[in-house]
DNA sequence: TCCTACAATGGACTAAGTCCAAGTCAAGTG
DNA sequence: CACTTGACTTGGACTTAGTCCATTGTAGGA
């Protein structure tokens, strides 16, 4: 069930109660989910866990790859496990909801190399906002 | 020299000396200053501006439309004068740095409505992230 | 010049995240 | 299996970026 946990396995993590309840919760069904909706739902399963430990994991598992970090606005980082398949974002401007998207076209090749200004760019990120349809009706 | 302000004054803003100062702060050439900075260059010109009010005086502008404000990462939110002129971002991830880039395609003709998940979608962000010349050659 | 509604102030407060010294434990070794 | 060790976890203090609010100040119309 767990592909994100045979990954981490194989790649040599000391594997702990507390790493493999994370990795859990991100696997589950639930996506895009903060550190703290995160550390919430870890809770529920493993009652001792600190935040500082999820804060820890998460970061670990974003620069080994196995997951991506998504800031849309000033509130809380989230998290999207599906790292795997190249995606972009839909967010909702009043609740912050995020949904994958996968839109045509490649916008790395859109940006011509006199617009780089001698940067190495390495990742081009997508983000459309709008308003989800639960907040347009109790608006 | 001021086209914000004069806009700002055409919309009926009462003009104070503190939404002036923080008008031409943004008016310079330093583009994509964070909050904090703008208040620091503010600071510079009139002593007694408080933080609060170039944070209120910021959002408002951002309300009307006349400034975009950019969030790239969990650090502070950056502030880009160049609101009528559509354009994306390249960021540097090392030292936060923004630039205006300016690349071919339509991402938002990309998105099939069958991808829209009923929000209505009002605006695409097209974020670029790589090193600097800058930060690759101090590392 | 006077009034008043709108704006500014600054200090307390909040949310999200980072840091760190001390304690704990997974897993390799004999 | 028992030991050992360095990687992992803990929780509380700290930081950063931003918001809130009661009070004081002032732009601009009458």
């Amino acid at each position: 069930m767990s592909d994100l946990l045979e990954r981490l396995r194989g790649r040599g993590w000391r594997m702990t109660a507390q790493r493999r309840v994370v990795a859990e919760v991100l696997d589950g069904d639930h996506v895009h989910l903060t550190a703290d909706e995160v550390h919430a739902r870890a809770v529920a399963k493993l009652p001792e866990i600190s935040r500082a430990t999820v804060y820890n994991t998460l970061g670990e598992m974003v620069s080994l790859g196995e997951v991506i970090e998504v800031s849309t606005d000033r509130r809380a980082k989230r998290y999207d496990p599906n790292a795997h398949r190249p995606h972009h974002h839909l967010v909702c401007a009043v609740c912050g909801t995020i949904r994958d998207v996968h839109p045509a076209g490649d916008p790395m090749a859109d940006l011509p190399s006199d617009e780089r200004f001698g940067f190495t760019v390495s990742d081009v990120e997508v983000t459309y906002r709008g308003i989800c349809p639960n907040c347009a009706a109790t608006s």
